[in-house]
DNA sequence: CGACAAGCCTGGTAGC
DNA sequence: TGCTACCAGGCTTGTC
């Protein structure tokens, strides 16, 4: 809920300053963050999947927020988070941080969302009412290969990463090496539906900082670990380059 | 102290 | 042949 807390704490809030703490987090010259941004303030904010948008003066600000990226605002600069990469400070005297320890993150500048988006090639954002299981069915045509990358490559959908592309296929019952071609148009809809109960969840958890349900993979992220469904083991392997578990027994 | 995990882009290559 | 999709590798750093 990046774009909520952005709007709650920084529209209509003249930037004053813009401080770049660490230059390797951003997509765009220093310089022309600072020039283009400075004096200027927030009007209007837009998100999808990860990427969240807020338009100032003549541009907007864009912000991926990676694995470990995140917002944090504050008025008492003794609560600068530690891993700040860049802050905007408001004549108001608050400051909004974009903290990112691992770096994985962005921030740049983009003169049209829309057109981040198209040359991107992001996917959909999977809140979006055009993401439906037709589009999701025509989507598949044209792959091939195993499923577990495409529901990560962000062309589909913006926004699933490696754990929630796991969950999906957990409780869609569909091993993660699965060729597309291979997949009843039952086995679509249930990844389809799976795909959306997961991301709706999750964004819902994260919104009121619950806790993973004890029946999410989630929370069985290891080898020899037993499914919370069917007592199956909890398998490993490498998918797509990246680590992906699995129940050995119940996804097939 | 080295391996590992994460999201996602890049660049080289395999396939239609 | 030319485009597209696939895949490995890389970035960073706290934790085990």
């Amino acid at each position: 809920m990046y774009a909520r807390y952005f709007r709650r704490h920084a529209l209509q809030q003249r930037i004053s300053r813009v401080r770049v703490i660490d230059e390797r987090i951003l997509g765009t010259r220093k310089g022309t963050l600072i020039r283009r941004l400075t004096g200027q303030q927030f009007t209007e904010v837009r998100r999808h999947g990860k990427h969240l948008f807020a338009a100032a003066g003549t541009t907007w600000l864009h912000l991926h927020f990676g694995m470990t990226g995140d917002l944090a605002f504050y008025t008492d600069s003794a609560e600068e988070p530690r891993f700040a990469r860049v802050v905007f400070d408001f004549e108001s005297g608050g400051h909004l941080a974009f903290e990112d320890m691992r770096l994985f993150g962005i921030v740049d500048l983009t003169h049209d969302p829309e057109d981040y988006i198209r040359d991107h090639r992001l996917g959909l954002d999977p809140i979006d009412p055009n993401f439906n299981l037709r589009e999701f069915r025509r989507h598949l045509r044209k792959r091939r290969g195993a499923i577990k990358p495409l529901l990560m490559s962000q062309t589909l959908v913006a926004g699933v990463g490696n754990l929630y592309a796991d969950e999906t296929l957990f409780r869609a019952g569909i091993h993660p090496l699965r060729p597309i071609e291979r997949l009843t148009p039952n086995d679509v809809k249930k990844i389809y539906a799976n795909l959306r109960r997961v991301l709706d969840e999750m964004v819902a958890l994260k919104a009121r900082q619950g806790e993973y349900s004890p029946r999410s993979l989630v929370m069985h992220r290891e080898e020899n670990d037993h499914c919370p469904r069917c007592r199956g083991e909890i398998r490993r392997a490498v998918v797509g380059g990246r680590t992906t578990y699995y129940c050995g027994r119940h996804q097939v």
